[in-house]
DNA sequence: GAGTGGTCTAGACCACAGA
DNA sequence: CTGTGGTCTAGACCACTCG
């Protein structure tokens, strides 16, 4: 019988998970039983696992061992609705829409600092070198496991000492308060990229450098054009799905 | 003097690959060269070169050696006018554009057959089981590197017999084909997600398993909602950013 | 302290590209 | 043929988790 490389491995173990042999949560066996039962050692197996890893179907911690993904499907992000007037109106928001559709349970936890923001935050919002702007972090689970990084960040010459720096908003968010300041958001622009998780992403959202999230740069702008708010959101890829609808002039 | 780990090496490569002491395109040493540079064994150089690798900052190949990656910027997928009329007009066409922003010259090749789709296209566009639709396959190069691998399928109760079956499209493209053939569409959706390549996009974009891939799915609709044509996308990661922009009403 | 996965060494064989 | 990167073996040390 010829050996089974790292690949055939991973596809052997990536198709018991599938059939169930192994459940969302299990733990799989140890690196030296599973080195055992392949009759191959433990580098290998170290690969196969890597390869299992990056498709989000398993995590791997040290000291812990190795543990099947929790989320079966991906979570749906649906720029058009989350910030349409309506998705507002709920007291919970888009995010927890988007949870609960899979039958999951959102929670979030709000900081809110003033920060000098990252250079291409300073530069959407046209803010001089070195101006603050107050920053609004959340850290979005669910279920408990952690699925969002996104940072909001408002010029303080429209928030400063507003609700806007306080933590609770109230039903409409951000953007009815901007609204509500005399900011209403008529445009939005997004760009979508990917790259590895940088070591505090990782750390939070519980990912290995094989992982990779999305980053999302969301910007909102008034009727005149000028950006009120540009906020970063870090996902990983393999937690969520995006999507996007609009309507387009017939040809 | 403390051992590097594959970390530190990665690190020290992708710095000295952004001053410029390896150019794009240029070649690295020979990965034993690089052993003895870091006096570490050829494994931990193999590791520190697949992190690279999973940025997309170069590519190896077995035989031939390592090169640091062509592209220098992503190539900035504009969806909302890459659909549009006025982007129609023009006989090059959208990707050609988006290319030639970042100074490239754009090429593709297209490929005209009747196939049953995929069963996730298949239920988008309402087939029966086994039914054929057309497909439209093209594989775009900017600067000979091949970066996107496009599947459109029409139902062949549209398609059959019609210049859509032709692989000259002719100015406006399918959109305006499918427009003068009765089928204008009005609005379209598409979900992106994240995942490796599988053999065939690894072979083609020159991908390794450690990048991962875009898989937009695209979906033109006419005013009745009725799913006329489904693309699917697929593009290095590293190579592309997706940008989408949309009105809102105020809140 | 025992068990986990992360990483490394030293050496080997292989598939593949190119002269 | 030589040199490339891909993969594997056998063994080791380490950091981390948990009882």
């Amino acid at each position: 019988m010829p050996r089974l490389s790292y690949l055939d491995i991973a596809a052997i173990l990536r198709d018991e998970i599938e059939r169930g042999v192994y459940r969302h949560g299990d733990t799989l066996p140890p690196e030296p039983v599973l080195a055992e039962r392949f009759e191959t050692t433990r580098a290998t197996i170290n690969n196969a696992l890597r390869v299992l890893r990056g498709e989000g179907c398993i995590a791997t911690h040290r000291g812990r061992g190795t543990t099947v993904t929790a989320l079966t499907r991906r979570i749906r992000r649906s720029a058009m609705t989350r910030y349409r007037p309506e998705a507002l109106q709920t007291s919970t928001g888009p995010f927890d829409y988007e949870v609960r559709q899979l039958g999951m349970s959102p929670r979030s936890e709000v900081t809110v600092s003033r920060v000098v923001p990252p250079a291409e935050i300073a530069e959407i919002l046209k803010l001089d070198e070195g101006e603050q702007a107050v920053q609004r972090a959340r850290r979005m689970f669910a279920d408990d496991t952690p699925v969002m990084i996104a940072s909001s960040y408002i010029p303080l010459s429209i928030a400063a000492d507003t609700v806007l720096e306080q933590e609770q908003q109230g039903p409409g968010g951000m953007i009815r308060r901007l609204a509500e300041l005399g900011h209403a958001q008529v445009h939005m622009d997004e760009s979508v990229t990917v790259r590895p998780p940088n070591d505090d992403e990782a750390d939070f959202l519980r990912m290995s450098s094989d992982q990779r999230v999305y980053v999302i740069l969301h910007i909102g702008r008034t009727a005149e054009g000028t950006a009120v708010e540009a906020a970063q959101q870090i996902m990983p890829t393999h937690y969520w799905q995006l999507d996007y609808s609009w309507d387009v002039e017939p040809a």
